[in-house]
DNA sequence: CTTGACCTTGCCCCAGGGGCAGGGTTCGAC
DNA sequence: GTCGAACCCTGCCCCTGGGGCAAGGTCAAG
């Protein structure tokens, strides 16, 4: 006949928890010695340690009360079960783990792999790094938005990158940010740009998602994300 | 400018979650809209993933909320010494797997390997169910009550069972446990037991835990685990 | 006879949300 | 133009699985 703190001792589990299991009727309350302490039977120890690894599988203590007392195929089945759940939660962990080694380094984490290598390529390409920011906030957008026209538009939005003037006129684009607005060649630059898209746009359905307009949609999402060169840029192609 | 909504989705977490996290200040709480809807940025998306990998990782919410800000160095650290918890509880809850499968499974769970091992011996033995669960019970109290007696104890008593007149006594106490208080096999019985004690004790110091006693201490624990038979052989012998 | 380690009950506290009430908004279909 | 579904808002109480602390009673050893 042992005490509270004895069988706490034994299954691992703390004093506090053991009267918690008997407050949820858990584990039935043990007769009192003379001074009213409670003291313990082996078969307690016995139905304690099961309910600690059940309660330590992640098994809600009602649950466990009902399994306590359920025939041995229900108990059977219902072990596979929580079995089951405790791979799946391994398995979300270890996930958790790989998630958590990315959290510190690139974009991958935020957005899709497509949009990923496409911030690599940008990257290669020398875009700047306020450029690739701007980008990565425009397509974490998108694909919140729609994911599945995300999906497509990275798809062409690379497929024109593999044009050599597209890439020197993206290329352009990103330097003009830091331009005045006065700067002779943006007049210069709203033309080549138009003109391009002019010759182009039969080809692909690309123009939502030209530039221009992914740099508004990403100058919403981060207020003053735009430059004075860049309002001038639109005003000249718009108009 | 998305939702509440549409970032939730996109973080994979709920918009509840997202509002607790705005009361504890962990992520700030944006503009609204005319309506007095949260609008949402792409930082915000970024930050919330950040938050959710943490969260999933069990790192509590306050915590959160300082690595948040903490400088690269710190962050680094603090992610390496998540990563480790991480791996700890992947470890524990294998442990609590191969212990589920236990549960199921045998005694060893409740009693050290060489009380598990003993009561094999006495299955092999041929020992009855109700023994060899009388047994297990005064070992799990004996442990609990004292792990370093019961320790050598176990030891003694396997030491014991190499003896195959030991072993024929044991089993016939077994048997015994039925019969009728007035059976007469009882006196050469309790007659042989007292016997072979008086030549052996010399050798070891084993009477504290022969069999009576151990059936006492597992009567004690399970009331009416003994029998008018046992009772009367107790008499017999202390007699 | 004290001291420290036990035990008792009772109460409030925590994280991390879930659920529901009771209301406003928006958007597409008809 | 109006109706319903699907959103959004705040506020409140609820849950699990205990931890912590208070204010006392008990026990064993020195």
């Amino acid at each position: 006949m042992i005490t509270i703190g004895q069988l706490a001792d034994y299954a691992g589990v703390t004093i506090k928890a053991i009267r918690h299991y008997h407050e949820r009727g858990l584990l039935p309350e043990p007769d009192r010695d003379s001074s009213g302490y409670r003291r313990y039977t082996a078969k307690d120890a016995v139905d304690l340690v099961k309910i600690r690894t059940l309660a330590h599988a992640g098994v809600p203590l009602a649950r466990i009360k009902d399994l306590l007392d359920a025939d041995p195929d229900t108990l059977t089945a219902a072990i596979a079960e929580i079995d089951h759940d405790l791979q799946d939660r391994i398995a979300q962990l270890r996930r958790t783990r790989d998630q958590l080694a990315q959290l510190h380094g690139g974009d991958r984490l935020f957005v899709s792999p497509e949009v990923a290598d496409y911030l690599d390529e940008l990257r290669e390409l020398g875009a700047s790094e306020r450029q690739i920011h701007l980008e990565r906030d425009g397509w974490i957008l998108m694909q919140t938005a729609s994911p599945e026209d995300a999906c497509l538009w990275i798809a062409e939005k690379r497929q024109l990158m593999t044009d050599p003037e597209f890439r020197a006129l993206y290329l352009e684009h990103d330097t003009a940010y830091d331009w005045s607005p006065d700067d002779p060649r943006l007049p210069a630059l709203a033309d080549r740009t138009r003109d391009w898209f002019s010759h182009h746009d039969s080809l692909t359905e690309v123009r939502p998602v030209h530039n221009p307009a992914l740099a508004r949609l990403a100058a919403q999402s981060q207020p003053g994300a735009s430059s004075p060169a860049w309002d001038r840029l639109a005003q000249l192609m718009n108009g």
